[in-house]
DNA sequence: TCAAGTTGTCTATTATAATAGACAACTTGG
DNA sequence: CCAAGTTGTCTATTATAATAGACAACTTGA
């Protein structure tokens, strides 16, 4: 790992360093409670200076994933909310089983107009008015994603009302007479976290996201919501049924 | 975007430029062929120097993401593969519709034995002899995935030769007689690209990947093949089917 | 108790990132 | 043709990343 990686990657050595150590973690080459390799075995590993890597297990530290001891070593704290992606999602269901308590905060929420796209998602005509929802969805006090989710407003008048009183897309749609929905065509891929959404999921910049588009539709296959979410790449796992 | 931010992220400032213009791409805010705002209105809008998005552009540039025409302006030129997660999944045909010209390249295969994690995805016992295929795949030219694929080596006696000959997954199935197969249990996530597979997939270094965990069975739902794939997130956008 | 191995802290030096300003080279539209 | 707006290139300065070495503070196991 010389200089001139960094130079073309725009990526800091000791960043290269984290990153390594946490996929080494998320592999299971590391497990929650494993000591890691002392900071001199890391640094030859990576061919660095050991201050690099003192400042690669701070960040990891800061964050929350590894613990180190002074004179003893440097131990491992973490790991992956499974996420499985059923046609019937419940973010609170997904944590629950996890033996966390799910919470959702509202952002803001906005009146809108729906855009070429949004009006195909969501079966609308362009130019459609929308209530539009950010908001973040946490397990116990760790943020989860941030979702943007678009209504009709004509079919859910007042729904950011609803939803800043219930915090829950669920009880939302319960309050207009939806007892039950199913997940549409999903998209997935990943990024890297703007500073915007880094703020709100308490991430460093730079660390990736799993970017999921997604409609959720009634038993009848008539979109309902339409939502753009942005996950902690670090803190979940889908898992796509076959 | 002041200079802690970067202190603490351990990102390049330009390469969080280059990032939000490369999100802006892939939003749609800017489509292929657009013109992008000038580098001092760019610069205004991340409130960073002018040679800083200098760096950023000459970054997408030499990716092939942008091209710069003197005097006139900076244009647009990239897009994303449409990956559909189906059942009945093949990299071929996913290529093949979006008009691209599909490509296997073997990178190297070994003997392995099935670790504990391995022998569970595959329906063998930990420490059964496996056939390990490291192998990268591509759309016309363009690097789409490396996968890491796992066989029993008592069932597909030979599988590594047999996957050099034919570079295609599917072809080494029919080879020994398997005609069809399905997607079984499929995890996602994303990470960052580490160096060996920055080279492979001519990423730089720090960009975000799409890591997939899945395993194929045959149509009795008994697992033939089990895979480690990661997929670079700028090029693929998964879609899943409802 | 002691030696070996660990993390913590300090000083110092060099390479690179980012800023700042000026001007050249070029394109476009009026 | 010309003026306004664009990208390209140069010099210079400052802040930060990364390296290097030494030693303190602490833990562990023999």
């Amino acid at each position: 790992m010389s200089m001139q990686d960094t130079a073309t990657s725009g990526v800091a050595l000791w960043r290269l360093v984290a990153d390594g150590i946490e996929r080494g973690i998320a592999d299971g080459r590391f497990a929650a409670g494993d000591k890691l390799p002392g900071e001199m075995e890391i640094a030859e590993t990576y061919r660095v200076n050991r201050h690099t890597v003192r400042r690669a297990l701070a960040a990891l530290a800061e964050r929350g994933i590894v613990r180190a001891e002074r004179g003893s070593g440097t131990y491992v704290e973490a790991q992956r909310l499974a996420y499985p992606l059923r046609s019937r999602t419940r973010f609170s269901e997904i944590v629950g089983a996890d033996g966390r308590e799910p919470h959702g905060r509202l952002i803001e929420t906005s009146d809108d107009v729906a855009t070429r796209e949004l009006s195909r998602e969501l079966g609308l005509k362009p130019g459609a008015p929308l209530v539009r929802i950010e908001a973040i969805r946490l397990a116990d006090s760790t943020p989860i994603c941030v979702s943007t989710t678009w209504l009709s407003a004509e079919l859910f008048p007042g729904a950011g009302n609803v939803f800043a009183a219930t915090r829950s897309m669920t009880k939302l749609l319960e309050h207009y007479g939806v007892h039950d929905y199913r997940r549409g065509a999903t998209r997935i891929t990943a990024g890297i976290v703007d500073a915007t959404d880094a703020a709100r999921l308490d991430l460093p910049l730079g660390r990736p996201i799993l970017v999921v588009d997604a409609t959720d539709n009634d038993l009848g296959g008539k979109p309902l919501v339409t939502k753009h979410s942005r996950f902690a790449a670090e803190r979940v796992e889908f898992l796509v049924e076959p």
